[in-house]
DNA sequence: CCTTGCAGGGTTAACGTTAATCTAATAATT
DNA sequence: AATTATTAGATTAACGTTAACCCTGCAAGG
């Protein structure tokens, strides 16, 4: 079928072993050997049987990376970050995709086990208890992007959830804000939970009531955005600023808003979170937190692969931080409105 | 180290192969056999070492895909397609991206193919000598996704490039346009090439005559239609309508008109292509065309199931039909200004 | 001249799983 | 009762590669 070693090592006259070390660069090889196998193993069309070379090894070079939600370009940023320093150290990136389901999230978990990942990058749920016990038990190096789970600890590279969100409202707040609509992402996952609570904390620390009206749960994707806005129109709620889970959602209340004729930021404020690439050519062009999406995913890899090339180092919680960007669909000065 | 099949097979007393068997669901065995050994094996934390047992089998229930650019939203919707049909056929999904660079390219066809992959999806770029020699050569079922390759036929599933943006042209052409701005997509795809063509081939059936200030070489990304815009705009282009290579552009370019105060469609009509998600969310609504990019996804990795079936089958090229549709960035009545 | 060292390469035994083949015991058929 | 099928499971031999170890011959050193 395929060429093996076994056919280059009879067309060559050296042994299987040979061959085999010669296709991997051994030095302990004279260049004439080196060369000649080489050039037979490309013109005969070989390629590796890395199933075998895995077997053998225990080991791959291969980063499986879980992410949570493919219609999010937030990901599509990450990876990039990723994959980058994944190459240039010699490593190869697989990925799969949860669409935010606990049950994928444990059988790609296994999936990656079963494959001898050199280790693992994922986008986890907050709570999910096969989930849980398969990280408490893997043996495989393995960090969360950009959330943490419950129980776990010293495996998350975060970006400020909660601080961002409360200085997000913070700063509607201290332009007069005082009727803040939020719209709330997928719930079970930490950054929904982190930037709700920082939203209410910035509320009670200036002492604004609560209003369960004004926080709407949503799935985080565009098309809730527009819903909620509608929903919450259509109700008469009257608010004055839009916080939002995401860019995506984001982008669906403004759409929402100028539908129904409110003028953004005029008549109402509205704030993303993530700064998506497509971001600055919204049009208003979106105030929303900087996350830094591609060193998220470098610095996710680079921690991840210290520790694949040494399994004693200890973990540890990283955040990094985050800053707000004010664009067009928030104003720079006071809100001023008659009510 | 991890726990292994004969493992399983000393604990319950039963042979390694009928561990493996049960744990394969085999119904040659007594339900109360199969019972232990599974429950058994869970309790145990098995793995299944699926190096070995692709080694041993020689394939494997994965289908690689090698998608052209991550950032762009297009191809997590194809993906999406793929995907939820993969998985129900019980194949899972490894996902690559080239960013466009054949070298990347070439190396990930080698890397699916050494891990003996079911198939292959790709989107391809359109030459490449080193990819070119491959698809010619590989014995692994494969098919490209929404592009087409020279000189490779039958293994295309497509979807109307050229056709699809030759109605764009004439539908603008019908509307009184005259000085239609395009903004070309990457060099070396076949998308670029097709709706080029479909452009150029629609000015000259109406007897508009070509001109090269009108046609802006890109990299298909959003900034691209930004700067198309803003260069065009500096060097005094007269223009009354702008075709893009796809919705990102046509975001870009969206923006950049309003920055400079068009209005758009009054002042300027503008037409997207690939009708993203989030084009209907746009400020204004983008005019598109429509691709069907989960049902592209679902014939595509229906079609490579088929031919993972069944090897002997011929290959054939497919063609899935597009339709153009009008939102808020073109007017629905003859565009009249006074030149 | 004999040892030592080393470059260059060969031998052999895994790695963990699966498929083909085989066996024993029970059930069905005549 | 004797034969044949059938069921449930065991034995054994791969799958292709790699790593540990072994071998040979030549050059340098004493």
């Amino acid at each position: 079928m395929s060429v093996l070693l076994k056919d280059i090592a009879e067309k060559t006259g050296f042994s299987i072993n040979t061959v085999s070390r010669a296709l991997r660069g051994d030095k302990k090889l004279s260049e004439n050997t080196r060369r000649t196998i080489c050039e037979t193993a490309e013109m005969m069309g070989y390629v590796r049987n890395s199933a075998a070379a895995l077997m053998r090894k225990g080991t791959s070079n291969e980063i499986g990376i879980i992410s949570g939600d493919s219609s999010n370009p937030f990901f599509a940023e990450v990876v990039r970050g990723i994959e980058e320093t994944a190459k240039q150290a010699g490593y190869r990136i697989l990925l799969l995709n949860t669409d935010e389901f606990p049950e994928r999230e444990a059988d790609y978990m296994k999936t990656f086990v079963s494959m001898k990942v050199a280790g693992i990058l994922i986008v986890p749920v907050f709570h999910d208890d096969v989930c849980q016990k398969i990280y408490r038990t893997i043996s495989v190096p393995y960090y969360f992007v950009g959330r943490h789970v419950e129980g776990i600890t010293g495996h998350s590279i975060l970006h400020s959830d909660f601080q961002s969100q409360y200085d997000v409202t913070q700063s509607l707040i201290n332009k007069g804000h005082r009727r803040i609509l939020y719209i709330v992402g997928p719930e079970n996952i930490s950054n929904t939970i982190d930037r709700l609570n920082g939203y209410l904390k910035a509320l009670d620390n200036n002492g604004i009531p609560r209003d369960p009206d004004l926080i709407i749960r949503t799935n985080g994707h565009i098309e809730d955005g527009f819903a909620s806005i509608n929903w919450a129109l259509n109700r008469s709620l009257s608010f004055t600023a839009v916080a939002c889970f995401n860019d995506l959602v984001a982008m669906g209340a403004i759409k929402a808003l100028s539908e129904n004729n409110y003028r953004v930021p005029d008549d109402i404020e509205v704030f993303g979170f993530d700064n998506l690439y497509i971001s600055q050519f919204m049009q208003p062009s979106l105030s929303t937190v900087d996350v830094p999406k591609f060193a998220l995913g470098k610095i996710a890899i680079e921690t991840l692969l210290r520790h694949i090339g040494n399994p004693q180092l200890p973990y540890d919680d990283i955040n990094l931080n985050t800053r707000l960007i004010f664009r067009k669909s928030t104003n720079d000065r006071l809100f001023l409105k008659e009510e």
